[in-house]
DNA sequence: GTCTATAATTGGATAGAC
DNA sequence: GTCTATCCAATTATAGAC
């Protein structure tokens, strides 16, 4: 089942680079970035702490990595997932069952990495900032073009631009994975994801 | 114009201990509770570290105190809203100011509490976490009865649990606020909100 | 109730040996 | 590339004078 997080076979720390960003990412997901530290990555890798150094200067360093890395990574997916032959509607609900994988996985303690930053984009560095920015801006607009297309089809009926269903859609999973955090799970932003695609369709 | 903040009025310092809860709701409501330190209100108070302390043993106790205290707040404000003689669309969109009203305020760096300590849920001690269940529990209790009450007569369009419906929307505005704040701020939040309300009521 | 002083810990980061 | 050792700054928190 496809998520957020990268899959065991994708992730399994080939290198210990790797390994740093696999953690920090996790960490980052769980409890944001002010809340994960070297010590935390030192103990879950099995390195010292100034070994991190050596392969990440600076914390905005990893953060940075990170952040690219993942983003590459949900949009490889999105657009798999977006230039595939289902429907419109099937498409919307693949992408939200990426959000709700990843509240399954282990103890429902993880959300999308660029909510937990989107809280914190005040401690973040201007890079960091910016690419945050064109994170919500690129799902968005990908997010817009399968609305269009299936108010073309008929699928879908709202009125207006697609892009501000878009952007509601796309705050929809974003607020709805961190609320879901703190009771109900997956089957709680599925719910959320299901009753807004049925406002979208009749 | 209300929002989330209390007003300059209602917030005027009267004395040190509501100084200290004012700037500590602040901080956590723009860079969280993890990026809030007794320096940080130290020097916007104009007092001493350990006088802090006097008010509030431990930064736990602080931020319980701000939790209490702004839950209490907004659901006065809400009680008020969804008991006025306004129409159900009028009452949801009140409510979805305060949001947007708390984006225009300063330098639209400030979101829900709720939606920052939702993020940073892991940090918090048990008595914050079962404090912010409920918020999120409590208030979608509130706004599934104002949507229930609308579809009744007739203003809204939906099928199925009112409190599915109520949860989407709540996720919408806390998610909202979190990205619009990255870019289109207070405008942006409104766009989304106007978006799931007309898809409400046609 | 506020202050000075200080403890105890942790965080990010560097230098240099291996 | 990893380690030990260390530094410096920032936190949370306490003790005790005023």
């Amino acid at each position: 089942m496809p998520s957020l997080v990268m899959t065991r076979k994708a992730m399994a720390s080939k290198d210990t680079k790797s390994a740093i960003m696999d953690t920090a990412q996790a960490l980052i997901m769980r409890g944001g970035a002010n809340a994960m530290s070297y010590q935390d990555i030192s103990e879950a890798v099995g390195i010292r702490k100034a070994s991190i150094h050596h392969h990440f200067p600076t914390k905005d360093d990893l953060i940075e990595a990170v952040i690219e890395r993942y983003a590459d990574y949900i949009f490889g997916l999105m657009d798999e997932i977006f230039a595939s032959k289902l429907d419109p509607g099937a498409k919307l609900r693949k992408y939200a069952a990426l959000f709700e994988a990843t509240l399954s996985e282990g103890k429902c303690d993880k959300a999308c990495l660029f909510a937990m930053l989107g809280a914190e984009l005040s401690s973040l560095d201007s890079p960091a900032t910016a690419r945050v920015r064109r994170f919500y801006q690129d799902s968005e607009a990908r997010l817009a073009r399968v609305l269009e297309e299936g108010r073309e089809k008929g699928q879908f009926h709202f009125k207006g631009d697609a892009r501000r269903v878009a952007a509601m859609y796309f705050a929809l999973l974003e607020g709805g994975a961190l609320i879901a955090r703190a009771e109900g799970g997956a089957k709680r932003l599925h719910a959320m994801v299901e009753q807004a695609l049925k406002l979208l369709q009749e």
